[in-house]
DNA sequence: AAATTTTGTAACTTACCGAGTTATAGTTAG
DNA sequence: CTAACTATAACTCGGTAAGTTACAAAATTT
C-alpha cells in the first residue's frame, strides 16, 4: 500500500468546507486549518474536482465548494479519489526468479477482492456524518464554536 | 495507508520456502531470488517469526522454514504481521483546529471496519493456493522446473 | 480598464523514510 | 576451533511526498 496522507487531509478539507456552509474557502485558509502550503491544498483539490467532489472558482473572491450535498459525499467516494494505483506496492520484479515475476498475476485477484470488501464499509459513512459526529464531540468537550 | 513491500516480499518467501519443501533456506538464497539484501530478508522475517509464519535456525547448516503448513497460512496472516501500524496515515494534527485534532476519532471506527472486512477475503487464499497457481501458471507456460 | 485577488500548474528544493549496507556479536555443525 | 550461519544495531543511499517559488490565467473590485 503507498504511503499517503492525502486521504485523511481530504476528508479534513470536506468537514472544513460543510461547516463553513454554502461560502467559498480559499486555498490560503484551508492551508491553515489542515497546516500545509496553499499549493499543497490546491494539488489535492484538483483531484477531488476531477472526481466531482469538490469545485472551485478562480479569480478574486473565488475559492473552494462542496460539489455535492454533504450526505452525498461517502469516504469510499474520497477513498476512490485520493487512492494509490497499487492497493498492494510490489517490489521490483527479478525476472530470473519464476515466483517473483509471477507473484502481481498471483496476488491480484485476492487484492482486488480486499480492496472491493472496504467499499461496503466506508460507503456508509458520509461527510454529514462525521461533521455531526464533530459536533457531539465539541459539545461534549464543552466547546460551542464550530462555525462562525 | 503506508507505502511498504513487505507484504509482497514476505509472501514471495513463503511460497519460496513451500516449494522447496523441508529444507532449511538461507538469507542469502532468500536475497537472491527477491533480489535484495540479505539483511532486508532477514529483518522482514524477524516479524514473521513473531507472527509463528516462519521459523529460524542460526548456526552453521541454519536457515529458515515455514512454521505451519502452508495450508495453514493465509494472506491474512501476512497481512497481519507485515502491516503498518496505521490504516490510513495521518498527517501531523494541528491543535488549533478542531477538525485536525479529532480527525484521528472521526476517522477510527471506518478506518477498522474497512480493514477488518479485508479478512474474510485474505483468509480465503493460503499459500498453499498460490503455489498450486503458480504450478498451473508454469505449466501453461511450459516450464517444467519449479522445485528441483 | 487597471489593480487586486484568487486558482492552476510547472519546476525546483527539502525532508523524511524505506531500502540497502556494513559491522559485529551470538549460535551451531563439523 | 573454525566455518557458516542468524540477529541486530548503526549507518548511508535514494526515491518520493511534501513544501516552496514563480508565474500565467481568470474573475472581482474600484
Amino acid at each position: 500500500m503507498k504511503a499517503s496522507t492525502n486521504y485523511t487531509k481530504a476528508v479534513h478539507i470536506c468537514i472544513y468546507l460543510n461547516i463553513k456552509g454554502n461560502k467559498l474557502i480559499n486555498s490560503n485558509e484551508l492551508a491553515d486549518s489542515v497546516k500545509t502550503n496553499p499549493v499543497v491544498i490546491r494539488r489535492l483539490i484538483s483531484v477531488l474536482r476531477q472526481y466531482n467532489i469538490i469545485g472551485s472558482i478562480p479569480g478574486a473572491s473565488g475559492g473552494f465548494f462542496l460539489k455535492k450535498r454533504a450526505s452525498e459525499i461517502s469516504l469510499w467516494d474520497i477513498y476512490l479519489a485520493t487512492r494509490e494505483e497499487e492497493f498492494f506496492k510490489k517490489p521490483k520484479v527479478n525476472p530470473e526468479c519464476v515466483i517473483s515475476s509471477n507473484l502481481a498475476v498471483l496476488l491480484h485477484d485476492s487484492s482486488m477482492a480486499a480492496e472491493l470488501s472496504m467499499k461496503s464499509e466506508l460507503s456508509k459513512v458520509k461527510i454529514s456524518d462525521l461533521s455531526k459526529d464533530l459536533s457531539n464531540i465539541l459539545r461534549e468537550q464543552g466547546v460551542e464554536t464550530l462555525s462562525e
